[in-house]
DNA sequence: AAGCCGGGGGA
DNA sequence: TCCCCAGGCTT
């Protein structure tokens, strides 16, 4: 039933260059040590998400020494968690970290599930995690999938330069007929591919000459041929984005505790400029209004003319400025 | 399927 | 400067 997944290389051999050129030249990062638990693990794998293993590294360490168990994040207040997570970068990852412990702690008695299944249900925790928690956690054969493991079966594989944008059928067959029946080597594939791909077939710049699939692979064979889907795959943009603005306003909540005046996270939204002078003047309070949508900050309406003693509410719902406490001035801070 | 969500460091 | 990084969620 798996028709396009016939193998091109040869099983065995390909299987036994990757997983000793493992061997030789696996990286010691923490989270691969014995006895790294089940939750570092998975808080490893989440803020692997979009973010290089070296700032990750020092970032999991403090996480783990000062969380070691979901128990001890779902109970950690989310304005702390928010500073941890420092600049790891896209801090909804952050939430939803903690709403997994609190998920795990009292629908799974305090302990990370096995299955790719159950791992699949937990906030935060998509297709590529819930296979990589179950392998490396748990020893599981699972086929994992992330941006490292797609360009390196593409490349040696199907002889593409860079797997397509979206992840299709038949991408994920033909993985799925290269992992090892056996258990405990699918790991080691898994891993080892994911690295092959972070240190030598690398998307820029790979070093065929030091591949260990060289003398194999589709894309060196066919003289590395250009991406063909270079034209469509664009780049998200970064300057001028709401999403500059939002980390912004965020670096400043983090700075220090207590309550911000709108005013100064919406000039820090702008970039430290007059908000109004900027090409998209509405830029800064829709990234405030966004980050308060998202359980990222939390507002509150005072009184101007009552020395800012009298509370007139919260809300994590309301957006920047838009609704109608007359007389009261809305300051900000985190969760 | 497409758009959105951070931030930094290496080339 | 540009580009990529152990993706996930919403529409």
């Amino acid at each position: 039933m798996v028709p396009s997944a016939s193998p091109v290389l040869d099983l065995t051999e390909t299987h036994e260059a990757v997983l000793s050129w493992y061997d030789a030249h696996a990286r010691d990062l923490p989270w691969r040590r014995p006895r790294t638990s089940a939750w570092a693990v998975l808080v490893s794998e989440v803020m692997l998400q979009q973010t290089p293993v070296s700032r990750v590294e020092p970032a999991w360490r403090a996480w783990l020494a000062r969380w070691p168990t979901p128990a001890d994040l779902a109970a950690a207040p989310t304005a702390e968690v928010l500073r941890a997570w420092d600049r790891l970068g896209y801090p909804r990852r952050a939430l939803r970290l903690r709403e997994c412990a609190a998920v795990i702690r009292d629908r799974h008695g305090g302990r990370v599930p096995q299955s790719e299944e159950e791992l699949r249900e937990l906030p935060g925790i998509g297709t590529y995690t819930a296979a990589a928690v179950a392998a490396f956690a748990y020893g599981r054969r699972a086929v994992v999938l992330d941006t490292n493991v797609r360009r390196v079966l593409g490349r040696a594989l199907a002889g593409q330069a860079l797997p397509p944008p979206a992840l299709g059928r038949d991408e994920r067959d033909r993985a799925a007929a290269y992992l090892p029946a056996d258990a405990a080597r699918s790991v080691r594939w898994n891993v080892g591919v994911m690295e092959l791909g972070a240190l030598v077939c690398t998307a820029r710049a790979p070093r065929c000459e030091a591949c260990p699939l060289r003398g194999s692979c589709a894309w060196l064979r066919a003289g590395r041929p250009a991406d063909p889907h270079a034209a469509t795959r664009r780049r998200q943009a970064w300057h001028g984005t709401d999403r500059q603005a939002r980390g912004r306003i965020m670096a400043v909540l983090r700075a220090r505790d207590g309550w911000h005046a709108e005013a100064d996270l919406l000039r820090a939204g702008a970039g430290g400029a007059d908000p109004a002078a900027l090409t998209d003047p509405t830029q800064p309070a829709r990234a405030l209004a966004s980050l308060v949508s998202d359980g990222l900050a939390v507002v509150r309406y005072d009184q101007q003319h009552a020395g800012g003693e009298h509370e007139r509410g919260t809300s994590g719902v309301q957006g920047a400025g838009e609704c109608n406490h007359d007389g009261a001035a809305p300051t900000y801070r985190l969760p």
